[in-house]
DNA sequence: GCACGTTTCATACTATCGTATTACATGGGT
DNA sequence: ACCCATGTAATACGATAGTATGAAACGTGC
């Protein structure tokens, strides 16, 4: 249509669903509202992707994968730089938040809703995704709880996590609902400043996190 | 059936359907279900309650305003109490977080499905309550906002709606994620002490919104 | 004991869902 | 020029969704 160039049906259905999904959720999105969005007949999507519920694990994955991987690399590099001492709180959070900020700002190609439907994905428990999640984090949980843990040692196992909890719980937030915080501040606080969020988050996480 | 007291056929569909709400969201879950789990014919949720939509608004309702109305009371009263000079922080998170840690430890009047459900209707916007969740938390925001103003006027607005917006986010993340705190943490933390929970989250809230 | 308002029930109806099928277009390789 | 693989299109199909309907059951006045 008006696009410079046309995309790949396969690309433009997971586009279009991406957006949709993070939207409406799973069931509260079609795939005939899907096909619609994308320009693109209802059958491709079944011929293409298989089904409703292999599309929504291949928008996930195709997202959520590289951010991870980005992760343990960038992790193993600080702490082979940082020989033997613990890495900063500040570097450790700026690793875990700044792929999924940096997704967000993205806008062009769809990031802004891939970070939503990630943290979406996360919250609503879909029964046929949480063994994939499951195993996606965990490496990336374990590894990374135990390098946060060295700067709280002192810290009982269980105020540990719970302070985890709630740092997740705020990140995730603040990527499922940054697309409307200018109207829920009134406009004091703008939704597309990724690098001010982020900055702001950073702070945020390494005061919970810190020691005392 | 098993029940040593029938309850109203009215009352049993709304419990039903909260925890199916909770669980499975609004769109992942059907009227059959509900009816089902309820023991209640089909018809009866459309006789007592209107369309499905009424019926969720019904639910959020009934559990809402109860606590919002305790929250700006027990804000008013520390207020008259504080006699001119700050609210304490822990004292006004403490107003704000109780009501909900407390409802979802009555689980024998479902109260944890109903935190859950709470905390899933604020994250995922379904059109027809955007109205009316609003409306319900105007007053208790711009109270409550003030209030914990008085704590970090130096702060620049934004800088403070952004500590705000953390803050919520991980009090909803851990009433939607309460329920599996046990399994995600192997044991370590007990998703059935509530007060413990609770005084962490207070904790967690007063370090953040403390001045610095 | 019977009439009447209220609630419960079985079931019908229409729309729309995910998926399947079948025919049609297209465009390189020989 | 023809073929065949690959993608696209129109449309059919069974299941199930929300909602509507009308009859049966119930209970409480007189």
């Amino acid at each position: 249509m008006g696009d410079t160039k046309l995309k790949e049906t396969l690309e433009r259905v997971l586009i279009a669903a991406e957006a949709l999904f993070a939207e409406n959720g799973y069931d509260g999105t079609t795939l005939r509202q899907i096909t619609q969005r994308a320009n693109v007949n209802l059958a491709a999507v079944n011929y293409h992707h298989g089904d409703k519920e292999s599309l929504y694990l291949e928008i996930i994955r195709r997202r959520l994968q590289p951010i991870n991987e980005s992760r343990l690399k960038n992790l193993a590099a600080a702490e082979l730089g940082a020989e033997g001492s613990p890495v900063p709180l500040d570097v450790l959070v700026e690793i875990m938040a700044r792929p999924l900020f940096e997704l967000y700002a993205d806008a062009d190609h769809g990031g802004r809703h891939a970070a939503r439907l990630i943290g979406r994905s996360l919250v609503e428990p879909l029964p046929f995704m949480t063994k994939f999640l499951a195993a996606e984090f965990q490496p990336v949980m374990s590894r990374f709880g135990q390098a946060l843990r060295r700067h709280a040692p002192a810290l009982p196992p269980e105020d540990f996590l719970w302070r985890l909890s709630f740092v997740v719980g705020a990140m995730l937030h603040a990527l499922a609902t940054l697309h409307r915080m200018k109207d829920l501040t009134r406009g004091i606080c703008r939704d597309n400043d990724q690098v001010a969020a982020r900055a702001r988050f950073v702070q945020f996480a390494v005061r919970v996190l810190g020691t005392p």
